[in-house]
DNA sequence: TGGCAATATCCCCATGTGGTGATATTCCTA
DNA sequence: TAGGAATATCACCACATGGGGATATTGCCA
C-alpha cells in the first residue's frame, strides 16, 4: 500500500480526495452558482434569486463548496459574500466544455456522413 | 428563460451536460479504473483484478464511463479492451491533483505558522 | 429593546447510485 | 456440438444526497 515508489500512481485515499474534488462540481444547481460567481463576489441573496433555488438550497450548496475549498467566505454584517477561491476551476470548467463541445461536433459531423451516404 | 444572450452563460442543459461529465469522474473505483488505462489498453479481468472490486462492478463503471464518452471499448473474440477516448481526462485530473496539492501545502504552512507563532 | 432582514441549520422525503451475487450472453476450443 | 471462460445484465440492498419547508441564529436599525 506504500504508494509513493511508482511514479503517478495514487492512493486510495488520493483518489477519495479526487473523487470528492469532482463531486463538488458534479451538480447543474451548484456549477450554476459557480457560473454566477465567475463575474464576482456574491451574496447569498443574489445568488438564490439568480439561480432560481431555494435560499436554504443555495445556502447549504454554497457551504459545501466552501467545505471543498472551492469558494470561500467573506462575512459584512448581515450579508455573507462568497467568492471563487480555487483558480483552477476556471481551466476545469473550461476542459469540460470543450471535450463536449468536440464530442457534439463529431456526433454531428457522423450524423451528416451517415445521412449522406 | 432563454438565457443564451450573455457570451459565456451556460444554459441549464448545458450546466446538466458538464456536471454528469464531472459526476463520471467523481468516484474512488471509476478513477482507479481510469488511472490503470492511463498505461494502455486493457481488458476488464485485468481491470477489476488490478483495481480490487468484483468483475460485475468493474463492467459496470466501465460501462458508465463508455457511455459518458470517456471510455472507448474494442472487442476482441472473448475479451473487451477498453482505453481512453478523451485526452483531455490527463488534463483534468493533472489540474485537479495539483490544486489539491497546492491546497495541502497551504494548510501545512498554516498549521506551521500557526505553532511557530 | 423590538422588529426585520439575511443567512444557516434541522428534519424529512424522494431519488440516484455504488456494490454484490446470480444469471444471461457470447465466443473460443477441444 | 458440448463445455468453459470472459463479459454483460438483472434484481436487490444500503446509503448518500439534492431539494423543500420550517425554524434558529445573527446583525442592523428605528
Amino acid at each position: 500500500m506504500s504508494k509513493g515508489s511508482k511514479k503517478s500512481t495514487l492512493s486510495l485515499a488520493a483518489l477519495g480526495a479526487v473523487a470528492r474534488r469532482f463531486r463538488a462540481l458534479a451538480d447543474p444547481t451548484r456549477l450554476a452558482l459557480i457560473q454566477e460567481l465567475m463575474q464576482g463576489e456574491r451574496t447569498v441573496g443574489a445568488l438564490h434569486a439568480a439561480v432560481g433555488t431555494s435560499q436554504a438550497n443555495a445556502s447549504k450548496q454554497l457551504a459545501a463548496l466552501a467545505a471543498e475549498g472551492v469558494l470561500a467566505r467573506r462575512r459584512e454584517g448581515v450579508y455573507a459574500y462568497y467568492r471563487i477561491a480555487d483558480p483552477s476551476i476556471h481551466a476545469l470548467c473550461e476542459l469540460v466544455c470543450d471535450s463536449l463541445a468536440r464530442r457534439h461536433q463529431d456526433a454531428w459531423a457522423q450524423v451528416a456522413q451517415e445521412v449522406g451516404a
